[in-house]
DNA sequence: GGAATGACAGATAGCAATATTTGTCAGCCA
DNA sequence: TGGCTGACAAATATTGCTATCTGTCATTCC
């Protein structure tokens, strides 16, 4: 009925729209259907459920912010401290940005954080991950004090949810949060630096 | 049609517990007045509405929560890092055993914190004013280095959020939570210690 | 033969009529 | 007279009915 072949990818991007459009509550897997002009059988075959579906948005959006995180790291000349102060000032922006922009979105990758589906678990251990390898760097440079990495990358990650995790979305509209984030960043900055 | 006379106090421990027993959701003012055997008429002529109801009891639950709090920093021969750390670990605790054992009324002081009521702005306060002393307390004993207590005081409480603001209640179920909050403790304890 | 369709059953959401609740207030009664 | 009552209007919640949606699969169509 199309002459274009339907691919997963396609069916990912036509549920963007439909999520962007109407929210993670309004939109129908029959909404995407229709937008690309197929039977919503057709969904099926490519996407195991409406979850499935909904996972494969957000992965894929995630995934695109992972990216611009990794790349504010890569940094030339940069001291693990720096660095740090780097991927946390860049992932709260970019949390903030999108949540703002992109609400719909954002609310679905709420959904998706409060019922623990594995694609937001797959993004905290992204986090936990850049933060480890800056903060086991920093550690065997002498800039921070010994301690395990593993352990340090959870307290930073715990100590900075206020800015970036999804539930505390509707309080980054007040003006004084970058304010407070920067004196969250230093303390912990501080917190694990050599002395 | 009854003996004793009808007060605020009376009405508020009977609106408790209703709440405790229906939680936010379905009490209703109604509940309260069948309960006390009076009209829900005589419940309005104590208080202009069920929201005032609702903040009257969680203030008066806070205000013991906070009585707490402050006992327990009170502890002779502590020094201001000993101090803050029993705090913050009274503090969760508190939080964390309301949440479990009276959840329908930790509910209520959900949705009251959701709702920026001035009940929980009070509370907030009341946290940052303790806080505050004892970072005051440190920086003049030279425990702690220098700095604005107010700012200090401030991150302290962001950077624990995740431990005692009521948004991250489901995830206190989780055995990790109590090792985690111990680590960003001493990740805080750190930052603001002297040099 | 492999992809797409559309009919289908069970689950879920929307809708409109109904019932309950919130908040007010004139009058009651101790 | 001062607290209490219960009738009331407006707002909100509940109910039962109908629509739509989710997920499956036998059938159709290149």
């Amino acid at each position: 009925m199309r002459g274009e072949p339907l691919d997963a990818e396609t069916i990912v991007s036509a549920t963007e729209e439909v999520l962007r459009r109407h929210g993670p509550e309004k939109a129908t897997v029959l909404d995407v259907a229709r937008l690309l002009g197929v039977s919503h059988g057709s969904v099926y075959r490519h996407f195991p459920s409406k979850a499935a579906l909904r996972e494969a948005v957000i992965r894929r959006w995630l995934d695109r912010v992972q990216e611009q995180l990794a790349a504010a790291v890569q940094a030339p000349g940069l001291t693990p401290p720096d660095r740090l102060r780097a991927l946390l000032t860049a992932m709260f922006a970019a949390k903030w940005a999108k949540a703002r922009e992109d609400p719909e979105l954002f609310a679905t990758f709420r959904v998706l954080a409060m019922e623990h589906s594995s694609v937001s678990s797959a993004h905290i251990a992204f986090l936990l991950a850049q933060i480890r390898a800056i903060v086991a760097d920093g550690i065997a440079g002498g800039d921070f004090a010994a301690g395990e990495p593993e352990v340090i990358a959870r307290a930073v990650l715990n100590a900075t949810s206020r800015f970036h995790h999804p539930t505390h979305a509707p309080e980054w509209r007040s003006p004084e949060v970058e304010a407070e984030s920067e004196d969250v960043v230093s303390l912990i900055l501080n917190g694990i630096r050599a002395r």
